[in-house]
DNA sequence: CAAGAATATATCCGAAACGGAATATATGAA
DNA sequence: TTCATATATTCCGTTTCGGATATATTCTTG
């Protein structure tokens, strides 16, 4: 079950689906949760939860009636490590350790 | 001039693209010279240049008849600083230093 | 200026994406 | 069984995409 960097980048080019993603890295969601800050019907959100789940992003379980999503993190760290092997193009300095505090502290600040 | 995700995801969903961009990391290239490796015609490789080029990763210069094509880094930069965003999920262990070190290592490894 | 090389633009095509509306399925509750 | 809730599926129209072919533009050189 490799990651397939087709679909994983293409699921996370809608802002839709990343908000989806950002909403679901703070646990578990049910459709409805996940469909309720949108304007979106709910079989529209239905269906980006499918993009979703077939680019392995996200999985599923049952309980009662819901079928509650949860993220997985494969394909998020495989379209991290392509794009951070060009790492280098913005990195001119040679020590990897603060570079990566730096980066990392930007990171932590961003939001959506 | 902000990295816009929607088209800078959409463009690395390609993997005629992602080629492209693997090409460029290695230095600046022609269209004639990036047309190359692929079996596809040159008016479908400039269309191919022209969506990395609207998502900001790549941009051009001028010389003779050609318009040699260089990587951008912002783009790439935010994608991963986006994805990177939810190493959390795959990282159980609070040692930032040895976490960076693993995955740098990763992706050094990884081609296209 | 004419010819040629590098690249872009225009148009066409089939396939896929996105969203809505309506409908169907499934599960739990009364 | 009947009702209600949660979610999926189907159909539709519109837009975008990826590739092809044909044509235009631009610059260089003779």
């Amino acid at each position: 079950m490799k990651p397939n960097l087709d679909r994983v980048f293409s699921a996370l080019a809608d802002p839709t689906r990343r908000r989806i993603v950002a909403r679901l890295a703070r646990g578990e969601a049910t459709v409805m949760e996940l469909a309720a800050p949108f304007r979106m019907t709910q079989p529209s959100v239905s269906k980006h939860i499918k993009v979703l789940e077939r680019a392995g992003l996200v999985s599923r379980s049952r309980h009662a009636q819901t079928r509650p999503c949860r993220l997985e993190p494969a394909p998020l760290r495989a379209a991290m490590e392509w794009t951070g092997s060009y790492r280098m193009l913005w990195e001119d300095s040679f020590d990897r350790l603060s570079d990566f505090l730096d980066a990392n502290s930007q990171t932590k600040k961003k939001g959506q």
